[in-house]
DNA sequence: TCGCGTCATGAAGACTATCT
DNA sequence: AGATAGTCTTCATGACGCGA
């Protein structure tokens, strides 16, 4: 089973430092549970263990106290528009309730507060999260520094391609980690720590630094290229394939979207035969432009245009 | 050179996870 | 439950740079 979850950037960005390492993960676990079974489930100790991929154990005392934890813990939210208003002030917790039947010790019923969640909707963008991942962190560091990594990872920027940047202050950052540090250096030490123990779970390296001038923290990483193979932009393909499609000899095609899905997986591993000749003449009879002003001979690759 | 704000560093103690 | 190793927070101290 792969614990996938989409964990929305608000939460991500929710000042859930203050809980502990392991309340944070148990928001991650519930989460996923909200996804998967909607707005009040039950859930066994058990398999709520499994998902922190606690050892064996008895938890249920320890995870009872952490749920009570996330259901005190209330956060405010300013100028939201739910479905029952607008809002200039609302309060609200992520957890709604939780209880435990009588003669159904390892159960809990939760309910997860639909309105919180419509709450953080205001904003835009979801992290992909991998739960057995963010499950390996022991150390709060590591955990919010990762889910700050993946949610800034492909954000685009200036600093020229195949690096990802993000700069934060101490004051961002003490936020995030629920501290009051008063020195980068001190912050700067459980930054350490925690993009260490990144490096050691998921082999991936990002560098950080205090930037005295602009009294910020500077994060940034190597981005993979999505498509390694692909020649063209992106963002031209489906522009590409309807022109191919205009201007070849006519196909018997039984399913157009089918044929279609096709050709662009062939164009992004770069098995599609006829992609220079079919792509130099869109360049040619559509933007009259010459390939040789935009393909580059070393690479193979075209660079994108205006239009 | 004095005062001021900013900072790095060590140390102490609290906290946490894990093992037996 | 107790021991232990590692993490986390906080504070005191002294260094550094800068402008008056």
């Amino acid at each position: 089973m792969k614990n996938n979850i989409k964990k929305h950037n608000a939460l991500t960005d929710a000042k859930t430092g203050k809980l502990s390492l392991r309340s944070d993960k148990l928001i991650n676990a519930l989460y996923l549970l909200y996804i998967r079974e909607g707005e009040s489930f039950k859930v066994s100790v058990t398999e709520l263990r499994d998902l922190l991929e606690l050892k064996s154990g008895k938890y249920g005392d320890d995870i009872a106290s952490r749920l009570k934890e996330i259901r005190d813990y209330s956060i405010e939210f300013k100028n939201v528009k739910l479905s029952s208003g607008n809002y200039s002030y609302f309060v609200d917790s992520f957890i709604h309730s939780f209880g435990i039947e009588r003669g159904a010790r390892n159960f809990y019923e939760i309910s997860i507060s639909g309105k919180f969640i419509e709450a953080f909707k205001q904003k835009m963008g979801y992290t992909p999260l991998d739960l057995e991942i963010c499950n390996k962190f022991k150390t709060k560091y590591g955990l919010k520094l990762y889910e700050m990594y993946k949610r800034y990872y492909s954000l685009p920027n200036n600093e020229g391609k195949g690096v990802g940047k993000i700069s934060k202050s101490r004051e961002d950052l003490n936020e995030i980690f629920g501290t009051i540090y008063k020195t980068p250096s001190e912050i700067k030490r459980g930054i350490d720590r925690g993009l260490k123990e990144i490096e050691k779970i998921t082999g991936e390296f990002i560098n950080c630094f205090y930037h005295k001038g602009e009294r910020v923290f500077i994060f940034s990483w190597h981005q993979k290229e999505k498509y390694p193979k692909l020649r063209i932009p992106y963002k031209r393909i489906d522009e590409f394939i309807d022109w191919y499609l205009n201007h070849h000899e006519k196909l018997k095609i039984s399913s157009i979207l089918k044929y279609k899905q096709e050709l662009k997986r062939k164009i992004i591993e770069d098995e599609f035969n006829e992609l220079d000749k079919f792509y130099r003449g869109m360049l040619q009879w559509k933007y009259k432009l010459l390939p040789s002003e935009y393909f580059d001979v070393e690479s193979g690759k075209y660079s994108d245009f205006k239009n």
